[in-house]
DNA sequence: CTTTTGACGCGTA
DNA sequence: CTACGCGCCAAAA
């Protein structure tokens, strides 16, 4: 398979890849997948994601089901776009439902097939 | 090698 | 509901 191996970014990655369409992760709970309970590297890892990495990052959001904002201080207009185009919906304020829209995780998604 | 930063999470006020 | 501070780990300079 691949010479991964790479870091734990690559744990990131692959969890993040793991996101069904219509739901949306957090970075807690990416970061506790990944094996490491630090919210704060999911999110630099996600803006680490290089442009050619397979990853919905537009998928990840933070606990309060808000968008992230960047560096720049807004929040990607796209990625808003994007979510609603899954099936995603926002509440009052750009909020969602993660009761609704939350990712239940891995094992909602490996059908035993899916091998890391 | 050290230091700073970074798309966060959570508790408390 | 919002605002502030602390904690966390890793990568980049």
């Amino acid at each position: 398979m691949k010479s991964s191996g790479s870091s734990f970014y690559d744990r990131i990655y692959r969890l993040v890849g793991m996101i069904p369409p219509g739901r949306v992760a957090t970075y807690g709970q990416i970061a506790r997948l990944a094996g490491r309970c630090s919210p704060r590297n999911v999110g630099y890892a996600m803006s680490s994601v290089p442009p050619d990495s397979p990853v919905p990052w537009h998928r990840v959001i933070n606990s309060r089901g808000r968008i992230s904002v960047r560096s720049d201080g807004e929040p990607c207009d796209a990625q808003r776009q994007m979510l609603r185009s899954e099936g995603i919906e926002f509440g009052p304020g750009g909020t969602v439902d993660l009761s609704v829209f939350g990712w239940r995780g891995p094992a909602g998604e490996v059908s035993n097939d899916e091998q890391w």
